[in-house]
DNA sequence: TGTATATATATATTTTATCATATATATTGG
DNA sequence: CCAATATATATGATAAAATATATATATACA
């Protein structure tokens, strides 16, 4: 991951908003992520495989959904980019984070969702 | 100056390298940037033009000479963007420190340059 | 007049968005 | 078990938009 690579990655609307919160998250699925930022399924779709193609998310299937994570061999200087960013600019995702928590119908899994305490 | 607006701003080889050589330096003129980014002269000037009107550098005339420098006011976080990116990633601008330690008339001022050590 | 820097214009390149559709998995009814 | 169908995700093709480049020239200062 060059630091070119990781700048042009983060350059964009879309792509900036799903990496801070699958960061926050932990990881989210592709119908969560088109809720959260109420845009079409083949644009965050899109956007997530250039993600994982430049090696900034993993992902896992879990029948019908696929999971991105930021992936675990990310170099420690671009971690501290994006929870850097994260932490002094959480106003950017905050409506994304409504969005996200009004989902009537998450898809069930392990992880804790969003700090939702339900 | 927004996380996108950042992003943007280091997404271009000549603008990252700029910043990270800037950060650096302390402060570098258009001609010092020319030479050790080995480009146009039009070129450096209008990715510098653009990292000033963002917010990310500053300028300040001196003579003939226009220096840019980090700008004061840049937010922490976005500050700890460019140090962390710069730390980890030398190698990436270890050829242009070359070309400009090489700088046989490079303009006096105050400041040290580049670890320079006459 | 010479050097340093900035900008205008036209052109080329890259990136993004959109729509339609393909694939993969799950489910339901026979 | 199989076919049909529904849901989730991915991708191909094309158009549109944004960005970058090169050349020439303008401005500022010495």
């Amino acid at each position: 991951m060059s630091p070119l690579s990781l700048f042009k990655c983060l350059a964009d609307e879309t792509r900036l908003k799903s990496v801070l919160l699958i960061m926050a998250e932990g990881e989210l699925c592709v119908c969560e992520l088109t809720a959260a930022l109420d845009i079409s399924q083949p644009k965050v779709s899109r956007h997530l495989a250039q993600l994982r193609d430049c090696g900034l998310l993993s992902t896992r299937r879990a029948g019908q959904w696929v999971y991105y994570a930021i992936n675990s061999t990310l170099p420690e200087w671009a971690r501290t980019v994006i929870t850097a960013t994260a932490n002094a600019n959480q106003p950017l995702t905050s409506a994304c984070c409504n969005r996200l928590w009004a989902m009537g119908d998450r898809p069930q899994r392990n992880g804790q969702l969003c700090g939702d305490s339900s």
